[in-house]
DNA sequence: CATCACCCATAACATCAGTTTATGGCCTTA
DNA sequence: TAAGGCCATAAACTGATGTTATGGGTGATG
């Protein structure tokens, strides 16, 4: 509620071009070598940082005949900036694998809480070793993904349920747990002790649709103490349980993956729970027997973090 | 190295005011609806989410006569768009801070890791709750925060050293704690137990310069293992850091907020130490006897994620 | 010192994406 | 059937961003 904007953020923020130009006058040291870096002018470039100072109404770089150099207030700018570029680098290594949807070499299956906060940046790393492998994904919960890889539409899946699926090796590529969030205006934000499993489970709880992975493995975590009651709203994204949370609707079950921000930034606090293993780990399957090869074990061991 | 992009990514990233229009869209349901809300008319929108889709190959939305409602790529797509945003309003929240630092009501001190992970985001909530402050952040180092509140220049700081500064009170908002990085390729990403603090100290580190507080957490958490060995790089960033851990040079210390996201995205392996203690607080400051009133106060009880 | 090789700034002009205004067609509801 | 939502298209306007062309600094090097 009450969220209107006078001025879209747009206009007050510079757009990408120019925070990409920011970061590379911060790596390079000149603009005119930052400009070359972007394939434009030095000119355009030296006009664009002066646009750019001028509408945040601070120096951003020091200039010098011997180059520029970032000022205090120019590198923290740097590194704000720096996070929006990286976003926008997640978004794009996303679309570029959308996008590849028909005339691609590696198929990937994804459930939504990976796709939407993992495989971003695994593809912009997958994107550094071969750049030339178009990569296509499709996103859908996990008995979609396990589908499509047994029909041999997808090369590579990536699960988050509890149950090893029948017919597809696995590897576990890293580990999830569920959280239990609350708005700092909630009674539970205080409470230093967490929640017991059983209080948990009578409570109720923002959630996911029922079939998702994250539903799965809170209904069998709270199985042996008295099963979840009804929910207290169930929606459909991830997004969707966080935004109701945030207005302090109620206690939220999600993925840490989900949540880091806002626990960060304190705009949600976590609620520890006792009494139940909320832990979960993160698949990757494929075609039992059919060892991955080629980008799909690049993509693999790049999402376990180690050398074949 | 290596990391040539012939074409910006700006070029093949939909820009930022693009990106608030497809949320705007998913979250009135109609392209007009998202249209006014922006503030513009509906062919402005219609085309623009037009070429949006063009360009990422895509449908984005199902139009009807009735409205708009996204497809499945296109619920993918604008989850990734809300990360973007996001961190773009963190961008604007901190730059706007900074701009203000003339005629503004209040003034904060920060140190660098909080003034870049952390103030973003409570100065977006503190914007919900009093839209009229203006509020301007000076980023430094401990020292110069502590400096900045005794003298009246800040009316409120937060620090992340040890020591609870004198002639100060405090408050401690969060738990932190530096952990040990090292790239996927590095020998200690595969060591299941850890490092001992012996053995981390002895091993040359990628780490903040000397007088950073993350530096003075870990000089005092190793000085009862033989102190800290000589750094293999001692840089003046968190950025530079980060960058020369990705690139393998060898075992980095940051902040858990610093590597959250490298964390997550495997880009990044945290290594356990056993046998020191690398948690820290991060504490709101402010002179002694002063108890924050007004806008301080409110920024305080956000961070704290408590109501008054 | 003069030359060369960097750096940055400014001016005048070109280009293109995004915008508005002005339409028209499609569906649902009273 | 008229009214009021919705979306699409066409044509003209605007401004930001780009270019080329030029000038003025600094420092290394013979």
């Amino acid at each position: 509620m009450g969220d209107e904007e006078l001025v879209p953020l747009a206009h007050r923020v510079p757009d990408l071009g120019a925070l990409e130009l920011l970061l590379a006058v911060a790596r390079v040291g000149s603009l005119s070598g930052a400009a070359r870096r972007l394939g434009i002018t030095q000119p355009a470039a030296s006009s664009r940082i002066r646009a750019m100072e001028t509408r945040l109404g601070v120096a951003l770089v020091d200039r010098s005949p011997r180059g520029s150099t970032l000022t205090a207030e120019g590198a923290l700018v740097t590194d704000w900036a720096r996070r929006v570029v990286e976003a926008a680098e997640a978004f794009d290594a996303g679309a570029q694998a959308l996008r590849g949807r028909r005339d691609s070499r590696l198929r990937v299956a994804a459930s939504m809480t990976i796709a939407e906060y993992l495989l971003p940046g695994w593809l912009i790393a997958l994107r550094g070793q071969r750049p030339d492998t178009a990569v296509s994904l499709h996103a859908g919960n996990s008995a979609v993904v396990v589908q499509r890889v047994l029909t041999h539409e997808a090369d590579l899946g990536f699960v988050e349920g509890l149950t090893v699926p029948e017919g597809l090796d696995s590897a576990v590529i890293a580990q999830d747990r569920l959280v239990v969030a609350v708005a700092p205006v909630h009674a539970w934000a205080r409470r230093t002790r967490g929640v017991e499993a059983a209080e948990l489970a009578a409570t109720p709880l923002i959630l996911r649709e029922r079939g998702s992975g994250t539903r799965q493995v809170l209904d069998a975590a709270l199985a042996g103490h008295g099963g979840l009651a009804a929910p207290l709203l169930e929606l459909a994204s991830t997004t969707a349980v966080k935004a109701a949370a945030l207005g302090g609707a109620g206690p939220c079950v999600l993925s840490e993956l989900a949540v880091v921000d806002e626990l960060a930034a304190r705009r949600l606090v976590e609620v520890p729970v006792s009494g139940a293993e909320l832990g979960r780990a993160l698949r990757a399957v494929w075609p039992a027997g059919a060892r991955p090869a080629g980008p799909a074990r690049d993509l693999l061991s790049l999402t376990r973090g180690t050398s074949p």
